[in-house]
RNA sequence: GCCCCCUUCGUCUAAUGGUUAGGACGUCACCCUUUCACGGUAACAAUAUGGGUUCGAAUCCCAUAGGGGGUACCA
């Protein structure tokens, strides 16, 4: 009959469903958290619901306003935005400590008067029997004048659920049918000795009471998930449905850290990732897309996302892959979308120059770019002044000779600046010197730009114009000779 | 220790019991090219191990190994 309700409360919440990502504030957004918050996003998306977001910030030791702003920012950043206004965990405490004593006066919670000292002693001598240790239920069903003798006492107590014997089972969404026997659950604990409430209880209370449908997130709390369906169960409160999301590793198959190379996302966005590179990537990993395409607009992925496609296993997060994705989609933006990426990055070097220029620059230099900052840094080397490394330069430069640099430079004074004309003058130069096309241009491309790579010779001469070009190549001679 | 979960190229992943185990990133070679990148073509590369079941196993079952999580008055 239970069973029954159930199935049939799930049904109709499925039309809407509601999830939330629920961060601690206790540091940045990171990308596991990130790639939770996403999925989250993504489900909720594809079927209409609602994402919401809470945060966890019952632990006011480690809680700091910044991160709860900083976490908004990467979030929004993303693109990843929560319905509502999102929701502090410690406005709902007096709710908790409400459901607490419901608990209680039904009956299916109880104070326990163990000491941690006292428990810490048990669980010792335990081990040293070899046997497994379980929480004795002592207190579990003493009378009322027992607990009343203990509390005026003054002596302290947790709150403990009183866990049924049987098993419980769910389905997860990701991993399938999981059964705990109940036996091999302790009567856990609800409350601490101060009264505060653990992490398990509240997320089950918030969770409730913020109608989440379906809880996903991070496959860490897999184990813990039983322990909360006993407290739904307690509450008599609709079950939600589970999806555990596998870990996202480092590249040495450990998880992912501070120790590991970028794991900010606030890191990524300096670095010039595109948002949507970003979600690209973390979308493929640990889901499975079911197509040979990988390059997927945000809709696109919308459209194809089902959590039955998610891996079990954990996945490495893998930089090489990220700035291939980032690539095809840096190909694919419009210079509208680029400049304003670049704005919001870096713009000073730019400031300088007409819009014009700057609009070919960036076109020049996107095609060659995996990610804005690329755009950004080749940008600045071609608007400064050149500066030249001795070892690049004895490099082409074989025999000191700039006779071909000089060469150009004459030659250059033509009336019209055009491809052309410039095509004309290196093919002579190369004629004349005897020298190959090869080596007249990169020559000049040095000489010019002070670098061995980048866009198109004659693209760049063109963008910068005939007397920068002239006055840079005159500048390279004086400097040297 | 006990409980739950996981294991296909270096990495991300395909393969309703029958495929030369496929694709992508990376790597390497070649082509294109003034350079770098892009693009194109090929190559290298995986079913953790051992037993079953079956005509046939990456796929089902059982062990073993390895990894993750829980077993906390952490979250």
């Amino acid at each position: 009959m239970k069973a029954l309700q159930r199935f049939e409360s799930s049904r109709l919440r499925m039309n809407y469903p509601i999830v939330r990502f629920a961060p601690s504030p206790t540091g940045y957004l990171h990308i596991g958290g990130a790639r939770t918050a996403l999925f989250n996003w993504l489900f909720a998306k594809k079927h209409q619901g609602k994402f919401l977001l809470r945060i966890e910030d019952t632990d006011l030791e480690r809680s700091e306003r910044l991160y709860i702003d900083q976490i908004i920012s990467a979030l929004d950043w993303l693109g990843l935005n929560h319905d509502g206004n999102y929701i502090l965990q410690s406005n709902n405490l007096s709710n908790h400590h409400a459901v607490l004593n419901q608990l209680l006066n039904q009956g299916k919670a109880y104070r326990c008067f163990y000491t941690k000292e006292e428990l810490d002693q048990l669980r010792l001598e335990s081990e040293k029997a070899k046997k497994p240790f379980r929480v004795p239920t002592t207190y579990r069903d003493i009378s009322q004048e027992e607990v009343n003798k203990h509390l005026q006492d003054q002596k302290e107590f947790t709150i403990r659920l009183k866990v049924p014997e049987g098993k419980t089972c769910f389905e997860d969404l990701v991993y399938g049918n999981i059964t705990v026997q109940n036996r091999e659950i302790d009567d856990f604990i609800l409350a601490r000795s101060d009264g505060s409430p653990t992490y398990n209880f509240v997320v089950t209370i918030d969770d409730a009471d913020m109608k989440i449908t379906h809880v996903i997130r991070g496959d860490d709390h897999l184990a813990n998930t039983p322990k909360q369906i006993l407290i739904y169960e307690a509450l008599d409160l609709p079950i939600p449905t589970f999806a555990h999301l596998p870990m996202i590793l480092g590249s040495d198959g450990k998880r992912l850290s501070k120790r590991h190379a970028a794991t900010n996302v606030q890191e990524y966005k300096e670095k010039g990732y595109q948002p949507k590179s970003i979600i690209n990537y973390l979308s493929l990993l640990g889901w499975n897309p079911d197509s040979d395409d990988e390059i997927f607009s945000i809709n696109e992925i919308i459209e194809k996302f089902e959590l039955n496609q998610v891996q079990k296993k954990p996945a490495i997060f893998d930089e090489k892959k990220l700035n291939w994705i980032s690539g095809q989609h840096l190909q694919k933006s419009s210079l509208r979308e680029l400049t304003s990426a670049i704005k919001d990055l870096d713009f000073t070097w730019a400031e300088n120059h007409s819009e014009g220029f700057i609009k070919d620059l960036v076109l020049l230099l996107q095609e060659r770019s995996k990610n804005i900052q690329d755009i950004i840094e080749l940008g600045k080397i071609i608007v400064s002044n050149p500066s030249y490394s001795k070892e690049d330069l004895h490099k082409i430069f074989i025999d000191n000779n700039f006779e071909i640099i000089e060469n150009f430079t004459t030659g250059l004074s033509f009336d019209e600046f055009t491809a052309s004309n410039i095509e004309e003058l290196i093919n002579n130069i190369s004629i004349q010197n005897e020298v190959s096309l090869g080596v007249v241009m990169k020559q000049i491309r040095f000489a010019i730009t002070g670098i061995t790579y980048g866009p198109s010779l004659v693209e760049i001469l063109l963008l910068l114009g005939q007397d920068s070009v002239i006055s840079r190549l005159k500048n390279f001679v004086k400097q040297l000779t």
